[in-house]
DNA sequence: GTCTATAGCAAGATAGAC
DNA sequence: GTCTATCTTGCTATAGAC
């Protein structure tokens, strides 16, 4: 009762050192037996069971159990950006920092390469609030968007002035576009998914450095106007 | 027994006359309800009832609530080819049947628009059959690409010549985009993916034309070898 | 505020009788 | 082929302990 441990009413507002403890336990088994057995496989009571919490405590900190999903989400982000910190730190060529990010991206998400396929559905339900096109997912999607930003700022890319504060969106998207692909990916490793990124990175990097051409800028605002009428 | 309807053993193997009537009934009833409540909200029971059969029923003929989405998938392809047939018989310009084609599919899927969010929902899933990029969806996925190859064939497009038998699956892949974008498109009517149909297409049509050109040929060279080397 | 235990509902799916 | 009964599981509700 008066343990030191305990505050009594403590100033401490948004996570009770114990409470958070549970929380983190329930996630980190929940996580385990998604890779271990899969999704849909995994009950809310096995995991409860496992993690030695009663049904009704998994639900008080998770309200359902595509919410331990979203939390899987923006850990992998948070992972995502510690991951690609040490490169972006030392190299400032665009087409080596995209690369790397891109594949830090894949090696995060690697050990759950199963797991993540029923992620991916969750995420194409457009009324979900788990979608990361939704506006309940903003938050980590613009830090996703930032680090491509990170990107394309600390490099040494000579990119058209009007489309540089557009392209960290498009290249986010084409990071969406990798990790479709690499959910699809049956080659062993994932291997493909490796290839299309070390082949797509010289494409784009060629691209964007073309938009500044001027037989090409017509065309690089055409492209322009579409994102922007088209953005939701 | 030896009722002249039933068959003893029969050299007849799919459909059984009955047993293909009740089937169409299941699943006419369910694209209504699925169309009027939408999919979460209809449930097996719900079909079953407004069918006049048993749950049991419907599950013999329906392994799961999904697998009435995959009829949806087929029953959708058909209807777009016949949506379009009209304009690809008439029109030779490539853009223009590329647009019809692209707004054909569309159309046909309008009606369902707050059902189809489930329906991409499930095929986003790798692993389930129901996927448009799987084995199992192979045949319906042939028939989208054939629709598209008869786009490119059927035009007076000049096309570089080792782009065009890829060119209809890029197409496919292009309209599957805009499926993706419709899906999560809130606009009313959904008028931004008619925006960006009318703005895309001028752009693949331009840069169909360019593949062509001597200076881009590389370019299009490196898109087809990392197109190919990715393909599954 | 954190947690247990238990009961119960709704709905997807299955088993076995007819 | 068709039905009825049953099972499983996500989720909720309640009541209470600490």
């Amino acid at each position: 009762m008066t343990d030191e441990t305990a505050p009594t009413t403590a100033a401490a507002e948004p996570p009770t050192p114990r409470g958070e403890q549970t929380r983190q336990h329930i996630l980190d088994t929940a996580m385990r037996l998604f890779r271990e057995r899969g999704y849909a496989q995994t009950t809310m009571r096995a995991i409860a069971k496992e993690a030695g919490v009663a049904v009704g405590n998994a639900y008080y900190y998770f309200g359902s159990k595509e919410h331990l999903i979203q939390r899987f989400y923006v850990d992998s982000q948070a992972e995502h950006r510690a991951g690609a910190a040490a490169l972006l730190a030392r190299e400032r060529d665009f087409a080596t920092r995209l690369r790397g990010v891109l594949h830090a991206g894949i090696d995060v998400l690697t050990p759950s390469h199963e797991f993540a396929a029923t992620f991916f559905k969750t995420a194409a339900e457009p009324t979900s609030p788990l979608s990361p096109f939704s506006a309940a997912s903003s938050e980590p999607r613009e830090a996703a968007i930032a680090l491509f930003r990170d990107v394309l700022e600390g490099s040494t890319a000579k990119v058209d002035e009007e489309l540089r504060p557009e392209l960290p969106e498009l290249l986010w998207l084409a990071y969406m576009g990798v990790v479709l692909y690499w959910v699809h990916d049956r080659s062993p490793g994932q291997a493909k998914t490796r290839q299309l990124i070390d082949g797509a990175v010289p494409l784009i990097d060629r691209a964007v450095g073309l938009s500044r051409l001027r037989v090409l800028r017509p065309i690089t605002r055409e492209v322009l106007h579409l994102i922007r009428t088209i953005r939701h």
